[in-house]
DNA sequence: CTATAATCAGATTACATTGTCTGATTTAAA
DNA sequence: TTTAAATCAGACAATGTAATCTGATTATAG
C-alpha cells in the first residue's frame, strides 16, 4: 500500500520486542509468539531464525524449545533488527528516491530519517512494559484454555 | 526490500519536487519530468494525474500542456503527498504493528514518526535549491540535444 | 481546420513479497 | 530408547505492487 517496513521487519521487530516482555534468556515457542502477534507461524518461525542467525536473539530445539532475546532490549537497535532481515541496501540510499541526497544537499526528511532509524532502540518504557505483561499473560492463559494442554515458557539453563 | 515509501509515493514525492524546483506555474511535460527523474514516462504521468486531483499540482492538457505546482513548495506537507497517493490507511495504524500503540503506550518510534510525517514540508533548503536547479538546466540542455527539437517548459498563462 | 503534442483512462503483463505446505532434524522427557 | 514437540529448510502458491501497452480525448500552434 503506502508507506511502511516490510512485513517481514514489521513481524521481526514485533517479534524481538514480544520476546523482551518475556524477559532476557526466557524461552518461548513460536507457536505462542505466532499466536499472541496474529502471524502465521511458518513465517515469523522463518524470520526469527534469520535473527538467530545473526545473534540478535537465540533458539534452542528439541521439546521444550523456542527463541529467546539474546541480549538486553535496550541494546538492540531498530536498525539492527531491520538490516538484519532485509540488509542494508535501503539505507545507502535516499528514503525519498531524491538524487545525490546528502548532508550537503539534503532531501526534506533526510537528517530526522537517519536519526529515527539509527538512534532508536527497541526498548519500550515501564508503564508499557508493564501493560503489555498484563495482556500477555491474560492472552498466554485463554489460549491455553482452548488448546489441549500447553508448553509454558521456562528459562534456559 | 525492505524499509520505504511505496514507488508510488516516492515517485509522486520526486515529481512534486522537481516541479518545486521549476517554481510556481510553469509547466512541464511529463515527458521531462520523467526522463529527468529516470521514472516510466506513463508510471509517472498516472501518479501526477492522480495528484492533480487532488489539486497539490494542476495539469494542462493538449499541446505545450503539461503539470505544474499549484500552490508554494512550502505549503504542502510529505503527509498531504502521500495520503493523495495511498490513503490515509497507513496512518491509522503503528508503524511497527505494535498492539494498541498509543500515545499512552507508544511503540519505540511513535512520537518521532508521527512527527516526520505530519510536520515536514515538502520543501529545500535554498542551498539545495540552487544546486539541483543547475544541475536540471544541464540536464535539460543534453536531454534536448538528443532529440528533434523539444518542448520547453512555459508559464502558464 | 488540421496536425501534433500532450494528458487521461483502462487493461494487461511482469515481478517481488507474502504466506503455505511438506518434510527433515534436533532434543528433552517419560 | 521411544515419543513428542520444537526448530530448521526448501519448494511452492497466492497476492499485491510496479510497469507496460494501447488507445481515446483534449487543446494549441500553424
Amino acid at each position: 500500500m503506502a508507506i511502511i517496513f516490510s512485513k517481514k521487519c514489521e513481524y521481526g521487530i514485533q517479534g524481538v520486542l514480544y520476546l523482551a516482555l518475556k524477559g532476557l534468556n526466557t524461552v518461548t515457542p513460536v507457536e505462542e509468539i505466532a499466536a499472541h502477534l496474529d502471524i502465521p507461524r511458518e513465517f515469523i518461525s522463518k524470520i526469527l531464525q534469520g535473527l538467530t542467525a545473526n545473534k540478535i536473539i537465540g533458539s534452542k530445539k528439541g521439546k521444550n524449545g523456542g527463541f529467546f532475546l539474546a541480549k538486553p532490549s535496550n541494546k538492540i537497535k531498530l536498525y539492527d533488527v531491520v538490516v538484519a532481515i532485509d540488509g542494508d541496501g535501503i539505507f545507502s540510499q535516499c528514503v525519498l528516491g531524491f538524487p545525490d541526497c546528502s548532508g550537503e544537499y539534503p532531501c526534506p526528511v533526510h537528517d530526522e530519517w537517519s536519526k529515527l532509524i539509527k538512534d532508536t532502540y527497541l526498548m519500550l518504557n515501564s508503564q508499557t512494559v508493564d501493560h503489555f505483561k498484563d495482556k500477555v499473560t491474560r492472552k498466554i492463559h485463554s489460549i491455553g484454555l482452548k488448546k489441549k494442554k500447553n508448553a509454558k515458557s521456562r528459562s534456559v539453563n
